[in-house]
DNA sequence: CTAAACTGTGTCCCTCGGATACAGAGTACT
DNA sequence: AGTACTCTGTATCCGAGGGACACAGTTTAG
């Protein structure tokens, strides 16, 4: 799995191209967004290892060399998957701040993260953006205009924000785990050796293992926080 | 590529296990930590797709099969790749406070994401962590002890900062690139579609293209500078 | 109506992870 | 010391999966 190889110039005509005028041939059976789509149910189930070109082929009755008629490879499918899968972002909800708009954000990032988690390993390494995920960062930024911040700040944010939730959709349990799931994930390898981790055994004591897991608030509130002493320091101190 | 498939109740004797005693047959001629030097010399120059098992035996001038006498599979192999990678975490600045050793230790955790890009691509899902990695939890919590955070949120700060230090170590610019490029690839996307993302051009144009990359300071400062307004407001508030 | 272009298919190849069976090496027990 | 047991490395084999290539059928431009 995971060939890796990226045909750039295609990937960046199938992501931004134009759909492309009347043909020749005999018209195409299927469509990008049908194939990216059939993928994303496969991954959605089985995790990117149980998406294979054979299996997506077979979802929509075509043979395997089909799929190669419309995306160059393995790898650039995931990457129409991974555009489709994230989606256009969200309208702002009306009538919010900079800040509500960048936690709903947040919130809203993650949910797409979690539901589809074979995303968190189709966006390791450098990558080229497709105008869906360019549009979400384009929401943070105008979020922000007018703060005070730099356009190398603005963009720092959205690269904060993104990292979280990413982030947190990994460390987040799975749907169905009993809370502080993580907690007892942790202790069972701090038993035993509690003079090498102290400070985790201690913290682990302290924790109640009924309580909801909630590091995505957590982090996303200190993140929020943090930024708003910088907003603040830029309007107070020049301007 | 990546089979995925992890035998958890080997891999624990793996990371966790102790060196056996004496044995019956012939002396094994590698040891494990070998094994996981090589593969990540290997994994270092061509990444994880580079990683195959016949690479590393080749590497080590042992037959593709002998490996499986020490390692289960290619996922365990992966996973004791990043447990060495990672290496034990730093000892902190002496003298330093909680927030000098925070920022401090995520430098560092990025220094060792930056050295093995693959690290990135390793660390995705749900993974049973090792020693060296449970100890690097180990010194946040500690560092933390005193400051009035619950177990809880101590755990809930090194998961931001991890992937914090992970995120940017991927969105980082590799070593030999020019500075700001990361500016001027968004740029050529956005160039032509200024009507579909104003406030991204905006952004953009108001960056100095030699400014060097910040992304990682910044977003480690409004971090640091979130959680250092929860421990004030937790000290002043009670106790 | 013909030629060109495009689509889906069948077949083939290569790479890679892993199972299995075997031969040699070293140790424990008598 | 000898023997039986066990562990190591190897050789061989298999199946899954990505992708190349040539071909036949289909549709449209001229």
């Amino acid at each position: 799995m995971e060939t890796g190889g990226v045909d750039k110039r295609r990937l960046f005509e199938l992501l931004w191209g134009t759909p492309s005028g009347p043909r020749r041939g005999p018209r195409p059976t299927l469509t990008l967004a049908a194939i990216a789509r059939a993928g994303i149910t496969i991954a959605d189930a089985d995790g990117l290892d149980g998406l294979t070109m054979q299996r997506v082929a077979e979802s929509l009755d075509v043979t395997k060399m089909a799929l190669y008629r419309y995306v160059p490879g393995r790898a650039e499918l995931v990457a129409l998957m991974l555009e489709a899968a994230i989606g256009e972002p969200p309208a702002p909800p009306p009538g919010a701040d900079w800040r509500g708009q960048l936690d709903d954000w947040t919130r809203q990032l993650f949910d797409r993260f979690r539901r589809h988690p074979w995303a968190q390993a189709a966006t390791v390494g450098a990558r080229l953006p497709g105008p869906n995920e360019l549009a979400w960062v384009e929401r943070v930024v105008a979020a922000l205009t007018g703060t005070g911040l730099t356009g190398a700040e603005q963009l720092d944010v959205a690269v904060l924000l993104v990292g979280h939730a990413r982030n947190l959709a990994q460390h987040a349990a799975p749907d169905g785990a009993p809370a502080g799931s993580r907690e007892t994930a942790f202790g069972v390898l701090v038993r035993g050796r509690e003079e090498r981790f102290p400070a985790l055994d201690a913290a682990l004591r302290g924790i109640d293992p009924e309580a909801t897991d909630a590091a995505l608030d957590f982090g996303l509130a200190r993140i929020l926080d943090g930024i708003e002493a910088l907003v603040t320091a830029r309007s107070t101190g020049r301007s």
